[in-house]
DNA sequence: GTATCTGTTCTATTATTTGTATAACAGCTA
DNA sequence: TAGCTGTTATACAAATAATAGAACAGATAC
């Protein structure tokens, strides 16, 4: 959990701190059960409010990224390809999606360009982490 | 230039014109010198205050989507495909793009189906208008 | 048991963002 | 001239973001 943040970018820290995490998630750093820091010790690391990482918490638990037990704290829920992703997600993910892929063609990117970063960063979630040689 | 809007969303409203404007654009259902409705005057059919649409016009115009003049009011700048991006604008995008297609592959979906809805995205967006038959 | 760490909840404050509102000015056009 | 336009300024209410302090209860380590 190294996590680095932007403290002068205009996403807000919660926000920043639940992407690292899901993009973790993606790249297989984070499996399933994997423990997450206290929020607590989180915040020291971050020199952030705990409060902070809390709302960052809460907002992966209430998105089924992770179970929040008074007991073991905060537990990666599931793996990456292992289950039916959450009732209702694809339509409002598929939604932000058009909206993103549109920014970059109106911005004269063709789709094949488009389409050829996208499959680079897939990859890059597919390929387990020390595998390049 | 229907454009309708989700009030209850959490998503700003300056935010929804942009973003159904940038999908007009990569739609090709705004091409390079159309002109968009004057702020007061989407307003007026939105139901909302012109101050909102000159915000979000004012964003369309910072990220290079469009160009305002006194004369002609906001006209779409440069079509889809005919030039290089906004200079900066690749890296800052494929980095959104990366905490969006990490989000769908840490829910489940696999890089597969990931890849498939953007192919399918993108090819609406090659697609002319009415040419579905 | 005691001490410590944890998640959880509550209240509070400050700063920023969002949306609306009114007004005024300047330029273009019918 | 009258009307529409972009632009700018100010103001206000509501919501959000981030910080802060305090307290409680359950788990763990000594």
């Amino acid at each position: 959990m190294q996590l680095t943040l932007d403290l002068d970018s205009e996403v807000p820290i919660y926000q920043q701190i639940r992407d690292r995490i899901v993009e973790a998630i993606a790249d297989g750093d984070l499996t399933a059960g994997a423990a997450l820091p206290s929020t607590r010790q989180l915040g020291v690391d971050l020199a952030i409010n705990f409060h902070t990482v809390n709302k960052a918490y809460d907002l992966l638990r209430r998105q089924g990224f992770i179970r929040i037990n008074r007991k073991s704290g905060a537990v990666v829920r599931r793996d990456r390809l292992s289950g039916p992703p959450e009732a209702g997600f694809a339509d409002e993910w598929q939604s932000r999606l058009r909206t993103l892929l549109a920014e970059a063609v109106a911005q004269g990117l063709s789709p094949q360009e488009v389409q050829q970063r996208a499959g680079n960063v897939l990859e890059s979630f597919a390929t387990p982490k020390g595998s390049m040689t």
